[in-house]
DNA sequence: CTCCTTTGTTACGATTCATTAACATTTTGT
DNA sequence: ACAAAATGTTAATGAATCGTAACAAAGGAG
């Protein structure tokens, strides 16, 4: 993060962290600047109302140079600030004030659109999981899930033959509440081998593991 | 484990002593912090609601420099904190109060979800162990078993040419209730043998110590 | 606001599998 | 060789777990 003022910077870092985002922040461009050549981030949010330097300068700057997902933060409201923002090459704007919940979605929403590896797909497994489009695919036949169903199947795909408690489930999958009950996993697995399985009654992909939770089979 | 309550500390370190579990207890985090600098463990449990600074905040600290696995313990039951303890890096989160019993299985799942070595395999030994799939391969082939069979024998396989008593097996095997009869291993045991041996009259694998109880030979 | 989709909950039947008891077999000590 | 003790095996039982239908609640689109 590159912003002049410190509480914001505080308060913002705070916050974020309790998305697991570690934010550290710079106070002017040249401490960005010089910072990003030393360690690699994940995201840059730039505040516009800068000393010294304009902020789309900077933005243009670190353009040239990487090709790190910038948001670009601003109090000024004005429309031709968020097109030269794009045309600098940025990847969002965000006019101040703004909600903090709301930045934590564009951020998402970001690092999702600039995910470089789109299609993940692990031998002798039959599923195509592509986390840009939020699909999956089965044996070339693209899944019909809800918000719930497609978490759950990603998350078995990336651990695809681990066993799977219903707690880490829980803890895992966006779109599900931790307060639910477990009993709801069962009840969002059943309708996910009712969509995936062949035969529901006699699960080839989603096996339940008594006592503890399910596993996706992989061999 | 960082356990204010004194006397909380000594119930469950005795308890999970039982489990061949051992437990050191730092009564503040500063003190928890430093013995981390100068140890490796498996896991932490840590308590909440600790004097001077504020649990949450520990567990930052702790997951910024390490990746212990981290289990919070806490008399707190609003959901924002169980929310909180897993931004903050937290494995898993335990509402007190809760059963002992809980606790292991807790204990186990986070291990079990974090362990990185998936292969246990002797030398001489025929069995290959897959904690991570649950699954135990036997020359190759992959043994259809159930929960009980599938925890004892992976036992016996990480104990493989120690002798192991019935009570042993009792305390150790999760999904064997503790007040059940010795008697019931032995049938546990007959199970597994058809599974496993050969020639199950005359067993190689499994091996009977009378008067005390089994052993798997590894030679 | 209403309608529709998604997610959560509850309840109950189906299933799994550990446990027990009963009996068979093996081992050990004398 | 015999009795006694320990272990092995089998079948029946029942408690725990799972699956899912039916309903309720929440969330979103229009």
């Amino acid at each position: 993060m590159i912003e002049d003022d410190r509480e914001m910077a505080e308060i913002l870092s705070d916050y974020l962290s309790q998305y697991n985002m570690q934010v550290s922040n710079f106070e002017t461009p040249v401490l960005g600047l010089s910072q990003l050549r030393l360690k690699t981030y994940d995201l840059i949010i730039l505040d516009l109302s800068l000393p010294d330097i304009d902020g789309l300068e900077v933005c243009r700057m670190i353009r040239q140079s990487w090709d790190t997902p910038i948001i670009i933060s601003s109090a000024r409201s004005d429309i031709t600030d968020k097109a030269a923002c794009f045309s600098m090459g940025a990847d969002d704007y965000l006019p101040k004030p703004y909600d903090t919940k709301e930045l934590v979605m564009r951020i998402n929403a970001v690092l999702r659109r600039n995910r470089s590896t789109t299609l993940k797909e692990e031998p002798n497994l039959p599923f195509l999981l592509d986390e840009n489009r939020m699909e999956i695919m089965l044996n070339g036949d693209r899944l019909n899930l809800t918000n719930a169903e497609y978490y759950i199947l990603a998350y078995f795909i990336q651990k695809s033959g681990f066993v799977i408690s219903r707690e880490e489930l829980l803890m895992n999958v966006e779109s599900i509440k931790y307060e639910s009950s477990l009993k709801s996993i069962d009840v969002l697995i059943s309708r996910l081998r009712q969509k995936i399985e062949p035969d529901p009654k006699k699960p080839r992909y989603i096996l339940s593991i008594r006592g503890i939770g399910y596993k996706l089979v992989n061999e």
